[in-house]
DNA sequence: TTCATATGTGCACACGTGTGCATTTTTAAA
DNA sequence: TTTAAAAATGCACACGTGTGCACATATGAA
């Protein structure tokens, strides 16, 4: 009651083990009769190929690794659903590794890769990566290596990202358009390209509306909903209020909204709500809800066909930088 | 350039790679001075232990393949997050596979996790899934297997499941003691032991609360959006309308609520919402939201001990079913 | 029948690792 | 110094697969 192997087939054949790998690859040298006779006794008893056999002999496997902070978030579980649909179409399977914010993790996790000869890695990296070398390692063993999101400088790598800098200014200019003249942004880490850039864009837009209102950028501590309900409380007693709030996560839209409908000051449902996603929820619960919406779909498979073409082309992988840009909803 | 072996380590080092081998694992039988050796050397080099050669000689793999119907749920994604922690805390990794609601695809998932040597599998079923052959095929290659949230009666295996009777019968008695009167559950397909579970719980409680109105059971096409919007306008347009609904998904009751905001007939917010799932948007949403949470933290864990139970025990792998309750909030 | 050419199969090895066993080297006792 | 025991290392094989090459069988023509 053992796994069936080709050496199996063999036997019971009475053939040599190196004719039924060829029989069951339909080898043009292999005699018609035989082929048919192994793969009749081949699919009456069940074989299934050994994968890890066939790794061993060529070293390169058939699982691609996809690296995110936690799965369990929107963005990225949409992101590697949406790869792992199209790894499978393409006969990979996805192996997800998750980082938690964690440079620790993440080297342990590039180390798992390499050990486990996987074929390439779709990548978004940790708040906390500035030392890169852990990635650089995956070049000497030749892993193709694609970064996703949230990128660093230091990574020349070919890279999937939002034009984060575009987004946040058109935001501004969507509440401007709506009638807000406050806006604050509430960002993540400042430390990190990406937020980075959403700043840039956040200032780039209030300089284009002549805003009156100092920029206010707040940095919450994480992106809790607890972190937006603390935010908010904040901001709104302050003495010059914002009028508009744009968040980077849903997450901390939410915890915001929920200070605004318990405070009695009956600031909501006036105040302007942004964030990246929360797509449709947030419109849905307030009416002034401007969503920031990735194309999710486009950003993944964009992400997978440049790991593809690497993987393809091992040796002619230039690298290049996609850049995609939001909708506001 | 190459991937370093344990035969390059003991070509530079002028010994037998049976005895880099040995010296790697500590073994007690190989000279100190000599693991010492073996053991700098490999760092220096950064030598990474190939584990597809492993599996193939020991023919069990590290992969744990966790089956989802899509992981861009909040429930799955969860699921899923939690299961990977746990995994590679214990030097396991996790390939995902999503069945989509389709047989076929479950079929190609089970002959992908025996053509990887995958070490044990944690499996949810898909709506249509009746004939689970392709399920027991796993045990001719004694790969271990626990099913959660979705199974069948027809698959003896182990199981985490929700008590979804019990579930559904707690709801329909809060929101009796809420006031609500008439009470409509709003129910996926009804041949899946999970729904007729919970169909069992509403009727329970409807019973038990003496409830004069007819039982509302509607079933919906899907679990989209549209299909909450749909079945919303179907059942307030009805002459005995309910004031309360109950959805399988908070996608559903989103896709209501939308319909209660923009219906002019301010039914919003006084009608009655409870979904599986949906904390805490929901609640913030709208004042009359019931949310059923799913433990699934505790699901996942289970679901992995159960695992590693059968993997650890091959043989002695008796079937348990952990049924966890539900938390109204 | 005899040789040359197709056609079909078998042999041996490689991939990287671990392990039972044989062999060599070292150590300790006589 | 010799001998027995102990310690350290090497050898060979197995895991399942694919492939270059040699070999065998069959086919065809002279």
């Amino acid at each position: 009651m053992k796994r069936i192997t080709i050496k199996d087939i063999a036997r019971e054949l009475g053939i040599h083990h190196s004719t039924v790998s060829r029989a069951l690859r339909g080898s043009p040298e292999i005699n018609a009769i035989t082929i048919e006779k192994v793969m009749r006794y081949a699919s009456e008893r069940g074989y299934q190929i050994n994968r890890n056999a066939l790794f061993l002999r060529g070293s390169r496997s058939n699982i691609i690794g996809v690296i995110v902070p936690n799965i369990h978030h929107s963005f990225f579980s949409n992101f590697v659903s949406i790869v792992t649909k199209l790894a499978s179409a393409s006969g990979y399977i996805v192996a997800v590794f998750q980082s938690e914010e964690s440079v620790k993790q993440e080297k342990e996790i590039t180390k798992s890769i390499i050990q486990q000869n996987i074929a390439g890695v779709i990548s978004s990296l940790t708040m906390e990566t500035t030392d890169v070398s852990h990635f650089q390692q995956l070049d000497s063993y030749k892993i193709p290596f694609v970064c996703f999101d949230r990128i660093s400088p230091l990574l020349s790598k070919s890279a999937v990202i939002l034009d984060n800098a575009s987004a946040l200014k058109n935001v501004v200019l969507k509440l401007h358009g709506k009638g807000f003249k406050k806006m604050a942004y509430l960002s993540g880490v400042p430390s990190i390209h990406l937020f980075k850039e959403r700043q840039k864009g956040y200032l780039l837009g209030l300089k284009e509306i002549n805003s009156q209102y100092e920029n206010c950028i707040a940095i919450t501590e994480g992106f809790s909903i607890e972190n937006g309900f603390e935010v908010a409380l904040k901001l709104f007693n302050r003495k010059n209020r914002p009028d508009a709030l744009i968040f980077d996560s849903h997450v901390l839209a939410w915890g915001a909204l929920n200070y605004l409908k318990i405070s009695k000051k009956k600031l909501f449902p006036k105040i302007g709500i942004a964030s990246f996603g929360g797509y449709p929820w947030l419109s849905l619960a307030t009416p002034n809800a401007l969503v920031i919406q990735q194309p999710e779909e486009k950003m993944a498979e964009a992400s997978f066909n440049l790991l593809m073409e690497n993987i393809k082309n091992p040796d002619n992988c230039e690298i290049k930088t996609l850049m995609f840009q939001a909708e506001i909803a």
